[in-house]
RNA sequence: GUCCCCAUCGUCUAGAGGCCUAGGACACCACCCUUUCACGGUGAGAACCGGGGUUCGAAUCCCCGUGGGGACGCCA
């Protein structure tokens, strides 16, 4: 048996941040046995699906790297093929029309929610056989009215529900489009799906879906419950929680495979390891290490995860994603070969890509100020002069190299008899306008003689009036 | 309210009856390294929700309670 998962988001907003986990976990799955991912975007609702919402679902997954094998499948377009089903269950009692209005829904709601049972349609319809005129009917599923339903979940166990609990769904309404819990079973049957991997909020679905399954003549897929993505306060995740969209990561300057490394390890672990290459969480994942409680989304530990990624890659890797924030931020950057070694400056002092475009700016901008308090503190009287000296040093220097700039910064201070620093933060204030840069010989090696030289000069003047 | 699920440091987790004086990671604190900031290193503090069983022995199994989450829509 080949192994087919799918991811199934409805196009009702951004890609979410645990839409993502669930797709990876899906995708995961089947990347590891050689089997099939496949798209399906579950657009049903045709008054909250929007194009856009759509195109974010496919950026976000495409930024992630996770390729799919088969689809976008849109549900929209198989209306006619759930028509037919609709007509099947129709015609062999298995479906019947009904008649309520939506008000007289409510009021059973209403009734039922006062008397302190569980809100459920009553079936007042499942033996009628007479159409009022003038009213639109539902399509209903006659769900087996005694019974269990047993859900064998991969990680749940056996979860039981009684059929009693369970009320006849409407599967199609009454301007004749098909419902969501309908359409995820012929999807999955049609679709040959054989692992159903998805949030546990739809656990409660399943005994539903399962018995329209079989009622349909099919054999169930293997069902896999994933434990929710909950808030850093432990509540459902939402937009007060920061960044839920899975492109604000990209934005804010996350690489995707610590995106996917930080989602991976919640609800799933392999022993006490914490980084993972896409490679390793490919060959290593497994639904039956995947855990049953839900996690509390910690941006500190991606954080850190993040400048693991950045520290572990290839500089060629970084480089390019290090442009693109910077052009965000008005800067562009020619020089590939800079750009790289900015990275390898820069990379253990930035937790997230741009941070780290944010402090590389100075590459490529002259300070426009120098940082005031700095000035006062590393700006002494004697400064000006131990600039020119250092200056005048490093512009007879042939060889523009981090080793050949320390040799020539450290020969200056120890001809004066100074600790290092005490040369070294002025020359950074001159060259960043901060205090806060890679080691100051590095820093002029990437910014280059003659801008240095320059930044140099004009500090100098400033400082010595 | 009813049904379903869940429960180890603040957070993510290891743990499948003795290996647990409960391990790792993030965060926090201290120290070391150090030309700034970091990175890195060392160390400290920090948890088995409560109560009953089962067992020679329970974080691990069972029951009850409590807490949290989810579902109950002509949304998905």
């Amino acid at each position: 048996m080949i192994v087919r998962t799918r991811f199934a988001p409805s196009p009702t907003g951004f890609l979410h941040i645990g839409g993502l986990r669930t797709a990876l976990f899906c995708w995961l799955y089947a990347r590891r046995h050689a089997g099939q991912f496949v798209l399906r975007i579950e657009d049903t609702d045709l008054e909250r699906s929007t194009a856009e919402a759509i195109q974010q679902i496919l950026d976000g997954l495409e930024w992630a790297g996770l390729d799919y094998d088969e689809g976008p499948f849109f549900q929209t377009k198989r209306f006619e093929r759930y028509q037919e089903v609709i007509e099947e269950l129709l015609a062999e009692g298995k479906a019947y029309r009904c008649y309520c209005s939506k008000e007289e829904l409510e009021q059973m709601r209403t009734q039922q929610i006062a008397r302190g049972e569980k809100p459920r349609y009553d079936g007042r319809w499942r033996e009628r056989t007479d159409s009022p005129a003038g009213v639109a009917p539902v399509v209903r599923f006659k769900n087996p009215l005694e019974g269990e339903v047993v859900v064998d979940d991969i990680v749940h166990g056996s979860v039981i529900f009684q059929n009693s609990e369970l009320d006849d769904l409407i599967i199609a309404r009454s301007d004749g489009t098909p419902t969501y819990n309908f359409c995820v079973v012929v999807d999955d049957m049609d679709m040959q799906i054989t692992h159903v991997i998805r949030g546990d909020d739809h656990l409660n679905n399943t005994p539903r879906q399962l018995n329209m399954l079989l009622a349909l003549g099919n054999r169930p897929p293997v069902y896999a419950h994933l434990p929710m993505i909950l808030g850093s306060d432990g509540a459902k995740l939402s937009k007060r929680h920061g960044a839920v969209s899975v492109l604000e990561y990209r934005d804010q300057g996350f690489l995707p495979e610590a995106v996917l490394n930080y989602l991976v390890r919640l609800g799933w672990s392999h022993g006490d390891q914490e980084f993972f290459s896409i490679e390793e969480m490919k060959s290593l994942f497994d639904i039956v290490d995947v855990n049953k409680s839900a996690a509390a989304f910690n941006f500190e530990k991606l954080a850190w995860l993040n400048q693991q990624h950045m520290m572990r890659a290839p500089a060629a890797r970084v480089a390019p994603v290090l442009r693109w924030h910077l052009e965000r931020e008005g800067v562009q950057a020619a020089d590939e070969a800079q750009l790289e070694q900015i990275v390898l400056a820069q990379r253990e002092r930035a937790k997230t890509l741009r941070e780290m475009a944010l402090n590389s700016v100075f590459f490529f901008r002259a300070p426009e100020a120098y940082d005031e308090r700095a000035v006062r503190k590393h700006v002494t009287a004697d400064v000006p002069v131990l600039l020119a000296e250092a200056a005048a040093a490093l512009g007879s220097l042939g060889d523009w190299t981090a080793a050949a700039i320390h040799e020539v910064i450290s020969g200056v201070a120890a001809a004066r008899g100074i600790a290092l620093g005490k040369l070294a933060q002025p020359i950074r204030l001159a060259v960043c306008g901060g205090t806060v840069s890679p080691p100051i010989d590095a820093t002029l090696a990437i910014l280059g003689k003659a801008e240095a030289l320059s930044r140099l000069a004009r500090a100098q003047a400033l400082w010595g009036a």
